[in-house]
DNA sequence: TCCACTATTCGATAGTCGTTGAAATATCGG
DNA sequence: CCGATATTTCAACGACTATCGAATAGTGGA
């Protein structure tokens, strides 16, 4: 995982609507969320909502499938596991930052 | 600590510059690094640095501290810290994800 | 005091983001 | 096939982001 890809899911979380409609999404675990209940949960445009779900796609942060005729958005757990790997190998790189975050970051997924 | 928050501190870090300039800060430890080396390992202007150390510290990811004629820039652990609690919060809460989030985010930090 | 050094502020500019309404696409039921 | 439902695509717009050069402010040494 580098440096670019963690910008795009860092700048995809890094805005209201989004990072609310993730959190929505990890709620409904991996069942997921029609587009219709979180453009209505969160109070947008069914095309803004269409917006942010194609930047949360574009980093890998949700997938997206078909059920009739809604289309069910999930989150996708191991990369945002990924993403905290890699903010938690930062920290404590060798250094005494005092957080808990050195054993977390022992996950195997921050090299990939 | 709220979403506006965490918003802020994701913006804040998804941008290259600024998560290289983050990263720098975090292997520099306390000591920190002054303004001139950092934007010199980035390689970009001077007020340029200084655009993106606002920021970041806006969003209270770094301090500032002088010393002599230099500025200097420090990574601040526990705000980053809060930061990864709220998002392991958000993430398995109280749902099967199958990722080690969960014992994580069971630090103490993450209502604050 | 005067100069060199360090960093910030200011002004201008190109590019990207976020929003919406209207139109188009996809699916299902009858 | 046709109408209803669900969502996306498109076009346009205002606002914000990131960049730099030039000018300004703060600090220390001679």
């Amino acid at each position: 995982m580098d440096a670019a890809t963690v910008v795009d899911a860092l700048a995809a979380l890094a805005h209201e609507h989004r990072l609310a409609a993730f959190r929505l999404l990890v709620e409904a675990g991996p069942a997921g969320l029609p587009a219709g209940t979180i453009a209505e949960r969160l109070g947008i445009a069914p095309s803004s909502l269409t917006f942010h779900t194609r930047e949360l796609m574009q980093a890998r942060l949700v997938t997206q499938r078909r059920v009739s005729r809604q289309l069910f958005y999930a989150a996708n757990f191991d990369a945002m596991n990924d993403v905290l790997g890699y903010l938690t190998e930062n920290c404590c790189a060798g250094e005494a930052c005092g957080l808990e975050c050195g054993p977390t970051g022992s996950a195997g997924s921050a090299a990939r």
